[in-house]
DNA sequence: TATCGTCTGTGCGTTAGACCACATACCCTT
DNA sequence: AAGGGTATGTGGTCTAACGCACAGACGATA
């Protein structure tokens, strides 16, 4: 179905663009719909169509060869889902798995290079979009090199909060697990940390954020970074 | 002094540019010399220049409050120094340090703005580049969470090895550690093991690839995926 | 309400790497 | 050749996180 026109639009991204650029682009949005661990595309993959993810989250992450993986960076409403197809590169050497059912905004691969290369409002807005992902993936590299797992947990929950409209996360710790590359134990004495702190309750694949301002707390300085970086480029 | 034009041009992303692009652009790029442990451009520093390193290698690492540092990616001579300027964010989230001292070419910021808007070739491959550079630094993440000081080390030494016409790297350990995010200790217990393994010598802040096979045998998968990609995007 | 599968909690031995404290070795200067 | 500064080597202790094994706890389904 194409987006409805009336609805506000979803998309942080998409939202920034001038109204006759949104114009033109609308009839080649299709809304769809993403299931939990859905893979949007595999490693190498040729990608047919870019996602804009409306209420859905998706992350980027590499599994290597003995099946180890680890997330490099994730993308809610405020971006794009296949930036490859507008770097140039055609395929991507990582995964996109969605971590978070919901919806995405659909576009053909073709439409959006030759939007692309128009090169007016939104080729600016993709690569002010791809610079915060690069800071995103950046802080990942030194978040993982130098902070605790408690720390990574609530970076990636409140990464993950910022790009929902609810307090609820659907996520079992085995997931979280992957996604931080860690065990799934060192999730649930994390986790169990913070729950014993009021922060979260945690049930079964159930998370609740019962208080932010605590995870704010707990969390090291990479996650006001990308917050700070993705504010000051698509703010 | 402004570029002589008879030698080779001795930047791979120039080197590549069609004749007449790069027949434009010579006068305004001027060689200049990185001494190291030089600067490039600090957190959240304006950039006047971009850089085209030909014989030095240029690291970008972020620095935390208490000093802690990772380093997120290096540019040789295949790639650019500068990338936010044509990204549009003005500047950059981390620290750009000379990590082997050399040559490269320099170009106002403004000059390379214009050129990049005129959607050409010079876009693309700066556009291809940067693709590369977010492999390198997702493949940095993926590696400082799931291999140990050696691969990592490993890792480092092929990654400027490539970047390199000679076997030595003007390098201490301790700076070596600052990059790597470990301790000093970690890095001369693990270059003790590739020494003994014949592998490299290491006297004094300088260090000699004697058997490079041996290093790629050590290393972890994360270095080839990097390698490829460049290959793939701009070989 | 009994059962089964999935998810979470916990304990224990192991280990890589951090932190700390020196010892040594090399190089440059005087 | 003496001395001081810098770079590297080494050993001991400590800790976060891993690997493994299993117990409990919840929730869907029969």
């Amino acid at each position: 179905m194409i987006a409805d026109p009336n609805e506000p639009v979803a998309n942080r991204l998409l939202a920034a663009l001038p109204a006759d650029d949104y114009e033109r682009l609308r009839p080649n949005l299709r809304e769809v719909s993403f299931s939990l661990g859905e893979v949007v595309y595999e490693f190498g993959g040729e990608l047919d169509y870019v996602f804009f993810p409306t209420n859905s989250i998706v992350s980027l992450l590499y599994t290597m060869e003995n099946g180890d993986s680890a997330e490099m960076g994730l993308t809610g409403n405020e971006g794009v889902v296949g930036i490859a197809l507008f770097m140039g590169g055609g395929t991507m050497p990582n995964r996109a798995v969605v971590q978070s059912a919901g919806g995405a905004l659909r576009m053909k691969a073709k439409i959006l290079k030759d939007e692309f290369a128009r090169g007016g409002r939104f080729q600016q807005l993709l690569l002010r979009y791809t610079q915060a992902l690069i800071t995103q993936i950046s802080q990942t590299a030194v978040c993982n090199r130098l902070h605790s797992v408690e720390q990574q947990l609530c970076r990636w929950l409140l990464l993950s909060h910022d790009r929902l409209n609810t307090d609820e996360l659907v996520m079992t710790q085995e997931l979280i697990a992957d996604m931080l590359g860690v065990r799934r134990e060192g999730v649930t004495v994390a986790a169990g940390r913070l729950q014993d702190a009021g922060a979260i309750s945690y049930v079964r694949g159930h998370i609740q954020i019962l208080n932010r301002p605590k995870l704010e707390e707990t969390v090291c300085e990479c996650y006001q970074v990308v917050r700070d970086e993705f504010e000051r480029l698509l703010g």
